[in-house]
DNA sequence: ATTAGGG
DNA sequence: CCCTAAT
């Protein structure tokens, strides 16, 4: 036969005698998959419609929809919830600086997430129709909140407020009403809008960054009333900050963002995780399961942020760094980090300084309303109303011929790189910073029966800070059913960030080649893995909880067990040439589709190969095949090899086909056949 | 746990 | 390499 000519097995004379075995391939494609994600999506449309409808129901203040009319709605309606809550962002204003560069100025909080997008894009839209060319451009943002209400109760109260107060031309995301008397029913409403913001990306950020108001052992950040220092973007770790009320503080949180790794690479990490331990699991699969679950875990989440797979469809760029949704998510993720490295040179030389005052609270106004209790009473309340925080200044270098689309998400990249990135918050009562933060706010000072007008938050890069940005653990002031969502959502958050930061542990198992190494020359995994180490493994630097925070609620043990299993995606191993002809000549005996044997065969002890590995591999290696040499990329495979591959590939594709046609019937085998 | 295939 | 449906 033509077929066993070219295999050449027969004059190979290593051909071990083995039954084909009928190949599950009939289990064919399958196309329930999309499906599936449809229906998930579908519950996200839900989750976010019945969520959103209460937000906007807020605004209009009166009927309620039944989550029966909110299915009905489904996607589209919410859309339009979003868009509900965009629309009053518009009223932003951008001036040009005297720099020529731009001067963003916008209200509200949409400097987050999407609404920051939304926000800035409203703007830069405008400008940039007159000015297509941005060389450089230099964004001076006044946005964030403009008088959050923050009010803290005790346990088992889930009374906090973030509404904006109206009369200050605020532009938030609910308005709690002028009516006094409102206020107690918006309360219980606010729950789901937190928990729903936090879903919905970081737009809790800003809950967090005025809910909370500790800051660990760090000195007092300058704060002047008109800074204008640079804002040097901090570089990878871009968290995500969610609000954590607790019962004697609150404390902001920022979580990393797992970015794949931030370079598509998993290089270890430089920076220390104290928490981390080194742990290779023996069994490989083991790990890979729960590498795999562990994302699975966190692109749900990813899409939990998005519920609606219209809304990332929808946005002005299309498979933009904003489509976070769906499968191409990681790679999407590469590109926002690239992107925003790119454009990070902006503010290099104004940014020398290891901490850098990010924004400051100006106008920051602490009033207190009692409640006609003892201040040593656990029942107080205290509202803190936060007029505005500013971001002084961001710098921003776009190519000309960027489009104006990128030059949008750029904005929107660099702000939310720095709202979401190691922003900490300092509290400073009369001047004074608060350092404890196992300090009440009672303890501090900050008591509902005291006239304090004399508070300020200050934001500054988390970055680099020694005790770094503290985890969700302290949820002072929700009660526990609140306390629970949140902190699960937290925990999932920090996934991302997680995985670079494990991976980076990650111990380079020790490299036991047997049968493939001592026949073949097989690269060293040791060099690749320090070669990996070097390129941008300060991405991104793990955040460990301040020590003095551990331990206040279960949520802490929660997050530190995920985190220990989380595992990183592995690092890249090419496959020398020794393991690819050990691998073609494992196929050449017994046919694809039984890559457990082959494994067993070839790759035994080797234990980074799997057999997916090898499949994997083999299937590479029959595209590599087929394309003509000069497309070919990575180490050159000998072309006697490729030749075999497809050879193999043939035949074994035909035997395949012969015992689907003949279930009953034996294939013979290679060697078998005639010359 | 394996296999097959899409990403 | 990853992810996952289907075995």
């Amino acid at each position: 036969m033509v077929v066993c000519k070219r295999l050449g097995y027969g004059s190979r004379g290593r051909r071990i005698p083995t039954m084909p075995r009928v190949p599950n391939s009939a289990r064919g494609k399958r196309s329930t998959r999309r499906k599936k994600d449809e229906d998930d999506m579908y519950a996200f449309d839900l989750l976010a419609t019945v969520a959103g409808t209460l937000i906007a129901d807020q605004d209009n203040s009166s009927n309620v929809p039944s989550i029966s009319a909110a299915k009905a709605k489904k996607r589209k309606s919410v859309k339009e919830v979003h868009l509900d809550e965009i629309l009053p962002l518009k009223n932003v204003t951008m001036e040009k600086d005297c720099c020529s560069g731009c001067v963003v100025g916008s209200g509200g909080v949409c400097a987050f997430g999407r609404h920051a997008n939304n926000c800035l894009i409203e703007n830069s839209s405008k400008r940039s129709k007159a000015e297509s060319v941005l060389e450089s451009l230099t964004v001076k943002s006044n946005m964030v909140i403009r008088n959050s209400l923050v009010s803290c109760t005790r346990p088992c109260e889930t009374n906090f407020g973030l509404g904006m107060i109206p009369e200050c031309g605020a532009y938030g995301i609910h308005h709690p009403g002028s009516s006094s008397s409102a206020e107690a029913e918006q309360v219980q409403q606010a729950e789901p809008k937190v928990i729903r913001r936090q879903a919905d990306g970081h737009v809790a950020a800003l809950d967090s960054l005025f809910d909370s108001m500790d800051q660990d052992g760090k000195p007092p950040a300058l704060v002047s009333s008109d800074s204008s220092s640079c804002v040097p973007l901090c570089s990878h770790g871009k968290e995500h900050q969610t609000s954590s009320l607790c019962q004697a503080k609150v404390q902001y949180t920022a979580d990393r963002d797992d970015d794949e790794n931030s370079s598509g690479c998993t290089r270890p990490s430089t920076t220390e995780n104290k928490d981390y331990k080194p742990q290779y699991l023996g069994n490989h699969r083991i790990r890979k399961l729960l590498a795999s679950k562990v994302r699975k875990a966190a692109r749900n989440k990813i899409c939990g942020r998005f519920p609606s797979k219209k809304i990332c469809e929808g946005m002005p760029n299309k498979g933009s760094k904003l489509n976070l949704c769906g499968k191409k998510m990681s790679t999407t993720r590469q590109k926002v980090q690239r992107t925003i490295f790119k454009k990070k040179r902006l503010a290099h030389h104004t940014s020398s300084s290891g901490k850098e005052m990010l924004t400051e609270a100006s106008g920051t106004s602490f009033s207190m309303e009692g409640r006609n209790k003892p201040c040593e009473s656990e029942d107080y309340h205290v509202k803190l109303r936060i007029k505005s925080l500013s971001i002084p200044e961001l710098f921003i270098e776009v190519p000309e011929n960027a489009t104006i689309g990128s030059l949008k998400r750029t904005v929107m990249d660099v702000v939310n790189s720095i709202m979401e990135g190691g922003l900490r918050v300092g509290v400073l009562l009369q001047g004074k910073e608060i350092q404890d933060d196992n300090k009440t706010l009672r303890q501090a000072g900050i008591c509902h029966d005291k006239k304090l007008n004399n508070i300020d938050f200050t934001l500054e890069r988390g970055q680099e800070s020694p005790s770094g940005i503290t985890l969700p653990e302290q949820m002072d002031f929700l009660s526990a059913d609140i306390v629970e969502p949140l902190a699960r959502m937290k925990c999932e958050e920090s996934f991302f960030e997680t995985e670079v930061g494990d991976d980076s542990q990650q111990p380079i198992p020790a490299y036991r080649s047997r049968s493939l190494s001592d026949l073949y020359s097989v690269h060293c995994p040791v060099e690749m893995a320090s070669q990996d180490t070097s390129a941008n493994s300060q991405a991104i630097v793990p955040i460990e909880p301040a020590p003095s925070d551990v331990g206040a609620l279960a949520i802490v043990p929660l997050c530190k067990t995920k985190r220990s299993e989380i595992v990183q995606r592995r690092i890249r191993r090419p496959f020398s040439v020794g393991e690819v002809e050990a691998l073609v000549e494992a196929v050449e005996q017994l046919g694809t589709g039984r890559w457990r044997a082959v494994k067993m065969l070839a790759f035994d002890h080797i234990e980074h190969r799997t057999y997916v590995d090898l499949k994997d591999k083999w299937k590479t290696l029959v595209h590599t095949a087929s394309i003509s040499p000069h497309q070919r990329r990575g180490a050159p495979v000998p072309q006697e090899l490729l030749d075999r591959v497809l050879s193999a590939q043939a035949y074994w594709s035909q035997q395949q086909a012969k015992l689907q046609d003949k279930p009953d019937g034996k294939a013979p085998l290679p060697e078998i056949c005639p010359p």
